[in-house]
DNA sequence: AGCATGCCTGACCGATCGGTCAGATGCCGA
DNA sequence: TCGGCATCTGACCGATCGGTCAGGCATGCT
C-alpha cells in the first residue's frame, strides 16, 4: 500500500482541490480527502500538517500569480491601461486556475480574515479599483464587482470547456461590460 | 426574559440572516444565533423544529419570487421579450433580496441538491437560458452565468446602498452585456 | 388558590470534526 | 542479514456540532 511520498502529496492535493471546489473548505473533511485517495485520514496528515496547510498549497501558485498581477496594475500609467491589463490577467488567471478560483472566492470572506491568510485581504482592492476605472461612484464599482465575482464564480462550471473557447468568451463579455464606464 | 414568540421568532431570524450571510450556513452554528438573539441554543430550537427550518423560511420568500419570475419568462413569446424579462426580474429580485440571495446562492450546489430543498433544483435553468438568449453557443452561456452569479454574489456586499442607486447600476450593466449576444 | 399553558434554561446525548500517537509494514543501504 | 528510515494504520483525544429532555418560571384563566 505504500507509495512514493510526491505521487502520495500530489494526490491529496487533486483530491482535496476536486472536493474544496464541489463542496468548499468548512464541507469537506479530512475523511473525504483520505477516501478520494484510497488512504487514512492520518495519512492525509503525514503529508500536510493539517487541513489549512493543504488549502494553503493548493492556493499557493493563484494567490502568487494575483499578486504579480496587482503589481502589474500598480505599474500602468492611466486608468485606461490600468483596467485593459487587470481584466485580460484577471480572465486569464480565472480560466488557468479554474477549479481554485471558484472555491478561492467563495472561501474568501469568511476563511482568509483570519491568519494565515490575513495578509491577502487587500489584494483585490487594487483589482477592483482597476475594474472602476479609478472610479468611485457606486455604479462603476457595481459593475466591477459583479463581473469580478461572476468570473469567479463561474469559472468552475466551466472546467470541461477548453480554453479556447472559454477565455475570448469572458474577455469579449468584460470589455463590453466595462468600456463604457469609462 | 420570557419574550413574545413572534418577535422571538423574527429576531433568530433576522439574526441567522446575518450570520448565515456573513460566515454561510454552515459556517454558522446554532449557538453563534442564539448568542446573537441573546437566548439559549435549545430556544432556539423552540422557535424551529431544526436548523434547516430556519434556512427554509429565510429562503421561502426569495425562492417564492424567483419561481413566479420562472412562471413570467416561460410565458414570454420571443427570446429577446424573455432576455428583458428575466434581466430586469432578476435584478429586482436580488436587490430585494440583497442578504438572502448572497447565501442563498453560495450554498445552492451543495445544500440544495438534497431534500427538502431538490425540487428548487431546476428553477435557475431557465433563468440561465433567457438570460443566454436561448443559444446554446457556449459564449451566450458563459456570459448569461458571469452576469448571474457576479449579481447574486455581489448584492450582499452593497446592503447599505440604497436601491434607487443599486438597480440601475446593476440593469445598466446587464443591458451593456448582454444585448450584443443577441 | 389552583392549574394549565407558553416560553425558556442547563444538562445531556450521539455523531463528527481536526488532530495525535504508538506501533506495524516495507524498502534500502551497509 | 540487519538496522534505520519513510510511509502508513487503527485507536484514540478533546472540542464542537445539531438535537433532546426534564424541569423552572412566569402569566392568565377558572
Amino acid at each position: 500500500m505504500t507509495r512514493a511520498a510526491p505521487e502520495r502529496h500530489d494526490d491529496i492535493l487533486a483530491a482535496a482541490g476536486r472536493r474544496f471546489a464541489q463542496s468548499g473548505y468548512r464541507g469537506t473533511s479530512l475523511q473525504d480527502i483520505a477516501a478520494d485517495v484510497g488512504c487514512s485520514k492520518a495519512a492525509v496528515l503525514y503529508h500536510f500538517a493539517d487541513k489549512k496547510a493543504i488549502l494553503a498549497e493548493l492556493v499557493a501558485r493563484p494567490i502568487d500569480q494575483l499578486r504579480e498581477l496587482d503589481e502589474r496594475i500598480a505599474a500602468t500609467s492611466s486608468p485606461a491601461e490600468a483596467q485593459r491589463v487587470a481584466a485580460e490577467g484577471y480572465v486569464d488567471l480565472a480560466v488557468q486556475f479554474r477549479r481554485e478560483t471558484a472555491f478561492l472566492r467563495g472561501e474568501f470572506p469568511g476563511l482568509f480574515q483570519q491568519p494565515p491568510f490575513s495578509h491577502l485581504q487587500h489584494i483585490p482592492d487594487r483589482l477592483v479599483r482597476a475594474f472602476a476605472g479609478h472610479s468611485d461612484r457606486p455604479a462603476a464599482r457595481v459593475s466591477a464587482l459583479v463581473i469580478l465575482a461572476g468570473i469567479a464564480e463561474t469559472c468552475g462550471e466551466f472546467i470541461d470547456l477548453p480554453e479556447a473557447e472559454l477565455r475570448p468568451a469572458l474577455l469579449a463579455l468584460v470589455r463590453r461590460a466595462l468600456e463604457p464606464v469609462n
